[in-house]
DNA sequence: CATAAAAAGGATAAAAATGTCTTTTAATCT
DNA sequence: AGATTAAAAGACATTTTTATCCTTTTTATG
């Protein structure tokens, strides 16, 4: 459902919805060990992120990935979308093709309701949602 | 969350629940192309089914694969236990090692309560529940 | 301006998942 | 018994995912 990768990426940019912003940006070497994904692909994945407008970077001494205010506001779907692709998170359960909400499958019924649900809270859920949980993500670290 | 090979492997037992039985076995050859996955390959998955009793088989001529009425009390998640593994589809959403009930980690809260749901699903629909709503599925077959 | 720091980019490698093919074994039918 | 049929088993191939490495570009700072 979820991709590794994908999972790599928002356990990335937890860490930097904690401990990054503007003036404090982070590089991909003090995040890796704490997320336990190995550094060069991390990197690869806040790139890409980053890349998307999903998360923001510069270059160069005293450079780093951060958090700005807008990217708090993107959802976890957004993290998802860039490194699975939107096709692969929201393909049927069963893998058949064309099946949707219209044109269920034998399983839709059973399984679709969770997937649906799922979807929902990657779609509504922000970064900012997350943090406001702060204590909870706290005490859950290291990731 | 559920391999292909999973999504596979419930495809072609759901089709021998629908048309097989101790008097009636089916052999791959006539499976593979209804439910769409290559014959060499949901050859091997329902081999490696019935070598752990949750289908069953025989060889030769008038032989193939079918269902024993025993075999249609198995759930879903025996199918996805053999072809996936406890780990594999128990392992928390995030990857987190020793993530669960007891330890969860950052996402635990948010996507666990669906996951449950859906591995409860899994766990306690058999196959035979799954055909009691026959005319549900054979409206989507081809699967 | 020179230097060093950091991400960006591209090529390659390793591992896992998926898929194919060939041989062996067991059952059935003449 | 012998021929045929179909699963079982295992080797092999391909593709996708995950991971690494090395070079290039950008940028802050002395």
């Amino acid at each position: 459902m979820l991709s590794n990768s994908s999972k790599y990426a928002i356990k990335g940019v937890l860490y930097l919805a904690l401990n990054s912003d503007e003036t404090h940006k982070i590089m991909v070497r003090d995040i890796f060990e704490v997320v336990h994904v190995p550094e060069a692909y991390l990197a690869k994945l806040l790139q890409e992120l980053s890349r998307h407008n999903v998360i923001s970077s510069t270059r160069g001494p005293r450079g780093g990935f951060y958090l700005s205010a807008e990217d708090r506001k993107r959802t976890l779907m957004d993290i998802v979308r860039v490194i699975d692709g939107e096709k692969r998170i929201k393909s049927c359960v069963l893998g058949i093709q064309d099946c949707d909400m219209d044109n269920p499958c034998v399983l839709h019924k059973l399984v679709g309701a969770n997937k649906s649900k799922f979807l929902r809270v990657l779609q509504r859920t922000t970064i900012l949602d997350l943090v406001e949980g702060k204590q909870d993500i706290e005490e859950f670290f290291p990731i």
